[in-house]
DNA sequence: AGCACGCCGACT
DNA sequence: GTCGGCGTGCTC
């Protein structure tokens, strides 16, 4: 018997392993050791093979850790899709689905050998050996505690030598926990113990009666409130110690068992609905009427279909969700919900939640590896019906699935940055095919993708037009900053419209958000003298600015964490006059200020937000009405509802338009749409201001009007002229080498062989050319985009090509269906 | 990704 | 002379 095993080690193709005499055939999605290299790592098992093929010698299976899948059958088939569809490894693919804690690496155990007692008394060693040597001759360790006794300078190597000598033996240990529950120790007592409870209680004099101390006999009362049991955490917090306990064990009157702990997440941070905001209990829009009984029709047709809901911001796509999730919970049929960002989001997980109770798991990256851990595991032992995550929750355990939701299926956080590269919208469609489920897309502003697909009539268009209530539109104003800046002179970063309605906001007790899409101060420092910049000796970038609390300020690298102090004088020609460019939302912070003294301004960026939970913090006192102002970037764009929010300042809309990349329209079309909408959600009526240097173009002009199907057509057009997705299909490959001549080399090496293995497909190579980001972390970059017709013929030929080079797989990677082109 | 091997410059 | 840097190949 021999079986096909997925091992987490990138570029590795799945490996076949003998099942040795005694072992059962191991069943698929069960988790084994195996050997690999000088290693013992956890592999999965894809598929059992009859007879392997000839050529390589293969190993045994070490141990069985699983005797029932641990993955699902399904979510392997799954991620042998993706592993495939994004030209990524198996083994790397799956680590995608797995829960924290599944790859169990065992460490590498040393022992003396025979020779290397004998060497050891014999004495002729040099000292370090003696040394080593000396510290196994205690028995067994593993490197870390031989780091410990002997010298940790070239230990691994000095260790390596002498098993190679013979004198060291080496092994592997057995892990010791196979999964990664938390267990607590509860203490309840025995029989004895409440009959010696009952006569405690009854006396007066209740230690005389029971022969216990005072103490012992109010341990016995406590334990005796509480049938179940109390942890030995909770016991201490009431003046219970673990020795106090230990000893009424020993007396046979109390006993401690193991128990399961779940980490909660919603424990640590519980999230109710928005006050006032009853979610499946409003009464529905007629439109909103019409979409329900056109999904749930779909859902109670068990069969796999896509729906493409297309609601402008406000119109209740949240209220549908549910209504149609009720529907699935129904027919018994399971849901899957997914979300951008959930620590951004956390209103659809609380909805849900709030509806569905305790049967609702979440899955993001926001949670902590134990918790993440737990919610896995209560999804794959049935005990949850519906999950809201992000993208990798596309790969939940979940059984019989009849709904999926991709919440804002446009967000670019779908797509996932490293390998696999997969878009967890894209992945989501094919679950839902594979378990004969509705897929609901929904959209104020859908991908190009999504909507050609819907016009081509393979998703179900269902329009959602109006808003809640009839609330209106906010009423968009484009500021031209151009004139602007003739009348400010400089670099303005506020206008005066602005500026004053933002002050009029606040007096009348209202709330603003302003928005710009860059962190920091300023943008870049430049010599007036020389033109020299003060840029990221690693990266192709200029540093940011960044003041933090008080100080001249540091410049830093966004890409690679470089910084250094924001100079007085020019680093070439020591001139003084050094100049800042561009600015950021510290900047904006600070002007607001400035200018509004009185107002109460808070920042939301990534560098004002490292802190778990600090968004929740914000976001509540926001809505608590105890910050005026927030200045953000897209992070205060997505989702949240903020019923006193009545403007919304879009300081510069240029900041997309200017990136090397063919969707900038789309995206700006997308922020300013969203943002937009995010003003006037309650009773009062809302106002945006949008600041930019072009406000002739198509993007500004069709978001302010939300005029979505008009820029399709306009955006459509482009793409098809420039053979652009989702016209064709294209693939990025990226290249990088030491130097720039390198990666120009291979890149070009590899453009011709790409173009000879396509031989007669219809598929074009662009470049190479320097990537965007021509140097990143001290490595040079170059890049071709691949266009076609056919994903797989592109991929294929891609593959081929980088394999045909000896050493290039490491340096390449590839992208299919790229996002971003950076 | 590890890990081993092997080549080369930098020191005692 | 060895020590240790890192470029290259291999993992059933």
């Amino acid at each position: 018997m021999f079986a096909s095993i997925a091992v987490p080690v990138p570029f590795l193709p799945l490996l076949t392993y003998r099942v040795p005499e005694g072992l059962p055939m191991p069943p698929r999605g069960a988790r084994v050791l195996v050997p690999l290299g000088t290693r013992q790592v956890t592999g999965c098992v894809v598929s059992a093979v009859d007879s392997p093929e000839a050529g390589v010698a293969l190993r045994d299976i070490v141990r069985i850790l699983d005797d029932a899948p641990f993955v699902p059958g399904d979510v392997v088939d799954l991620v042998q899709w993706v592993a495939e569809y994004y030209a990524a490894g198996p083994g790397e693919s799956l680590s995608a689905a797995m829960p924290p804690g599944a790859w169990i690496e065992p460490e590498r155990i040393f022992a003396l050998t025979d020779a290397g007692h004998a060497a050891l008394t014999g004495g002729s060693v040099p000292s370090d050996v003696e040394r080593l040597l000396g510290a196994l001759a205690g028995g067994p360790a593993s490197l870390r505690q031989l780091e410990g006794a002997a010298a940790a300078e070239g230990l691994d190597r000095l260790v390596r030598t002498l098993v190679s000598e013979g004198l060291v033996h080496s092994s592997h240990d057995a892990p010791r926990r196979l999964h990664a529950f938390r267990n607590v120790r509860i203490a309840a007592l025995t029989v004895q113990g409440l009959d010696v409870a009952r006569i405690a209680a009854e006396s007066d004099d209740p230690a005389a009666a029971t022969g216990l101390s005072v103490r012992q006999t109010e341990a016995v009362a406590v334990l005796a409130g509480s049938a179940e049991g109390e942890t030995l955490a909770a016991l201490r917090a009431r003046g219970v110690t673990g020795d106090m306990v230990r000893r009424l064990v020993a007396r046979g009157l109390v006993s401690i068992r193991e128990a399961r702990q779940e980490r909660d997440p919603f424990a640590m941070s519980p999230i109710e609905p928005v006050p006032g905001d009853r979610p499946g209990q409003r009464e529905l829009t007629g439109e909103q009427a019409t979409a329900l009984r056109e999904l749930r029709a779909l859902v109670d047709a068990r069969g796999f279909r896509v729906a493409l809901l297309h609601g402008v911001t406000g119109s209740g796509k949240t209220e549908l969700y549910l209504r149609v999730a009720r529907r699935v919970r129904e027919i018994g049929r399971r849901v899957l919900v997914l979300v951008p960002e959930i620590a951004l989001t956390p209103a659809v997980a609380a909805v849900f939640r709030h509806a569905f109770g305790s049967r609702v798991a979440i899955q993001h990256s926001g949670l902590s590896d134990g918790e993440r851990h737990d919610q896995w595991h209560r999804i794959r032992d049935q005990h949850v019906d519906i999950v809201v995550g992000t993208r990798s929750a596309v790969f939940a355990p979940l059984d019989d699935i009849g709904l999926i939701i991709v919440d804002e299926e446009h967000d670019s956080s779908y797509k996932q940055e490293e390998t696999p590269r997969y878009n967890g919208r894209d992945v989501a469609i094919v679950r839902g095919r594979q378990s004969g489920a509705l897929v609901v897309l929904g959209s104020a502003t859908p991908s190009m993708e999504s909507y050609r697909n819907a016009l081509d009539g393979r998703y179900r268009l269902v329009p959602l037009q109006r808003r809640v209530l009839d609330r209106p539109l906010a009423a968009v104003t484009v500021v031209n900053m151009r004139e602007e800046i003739a009348e400010q002179g400089g670099e303005a970063v506020l206008s005066r419209l602005l500026a004053d309605s933002l002050d009029a906001c606040i007096k009348r007790g209202e709330q603003a958000l302003l928005l710009l899409n860059r962190r920091g101060f300023a943008s870049a420092v430049f010599c007036r003298q020389c033109g020299d910049t003060f840029d990221c000796p690693n990266c192709s970038v200029s540093l940011t600015v960044h003041h933090g609390v008080k100080g001249p300020g540091r410049g830093r690298c966004h890409y690679c964490n470089y910084s250094a102090a924001v100079p007085t004088t020019c680093g070439k020609c020591a001139g003084p006059y050094l100049e800042q460019v561009g600015f950021g939302t510290e900047r904006v912070e600070a002007d607001v200020r400035k200018r509004l003294p009185h107002a109460r301004v808070a920042r939301v960026d990534r560098d004002t937000m490292r802190r778990r939970g600090a968004i929740q913090s914000v976001l509540s006192r926001f809505a608590a009405g105890a910050i005026d102002v927030i200045v953000g970037t897209q992070m205060i764009a997505k989702g949240h509802d903020f019923p006193a929010v009545t403007l919304v300042g879009v300081i510069s809309a240029d900041v997309g338009l200017g990136l090397p990349d063919f969707r900038a329209s789309e995206r700006t079309f997308q922020l300013l749409t969203q943002v937009a909408g995010r003003a006037g959600r309650g009773t009062l009526p809302g106002r945006a201001i949008i600041q930019t240097l072009f406000p002739e173009h198509y993007s500004i002009q069709l978001a302010c009007r939300q005029e979505y199907a008009a820029f399709y057509d306009r955006e459509v057009g482009f793409r098809r002229a420039m053979r652009y997705p989702p016209m064709v299909a294209l693939v990025n490959v990226v290249v990088r080498a030491p130097s720039f001549g390198r990666a120009m080399n291979d890149a070009g090496d590899l453009a011709a062989r790409i173009r000879a293995e396509a031989g007669t497909a219809d598929l074009r190579v662009l470049g190479p050319a320097p990537a965007p980001l021509g140097k990143l972390r001290g490595e040079y970059r170059t890049q071709l985009l691949v266009k076609g017709v056919s994903r797989r013929t592109i991929r294929e030929a891609v593959m081929r090509a980088v394999a045909a080079v000896p050493d290039l797989q490491r340096r390449t990677t590839v992208d299919v269906d790229p996002l971003s082109m950076l």
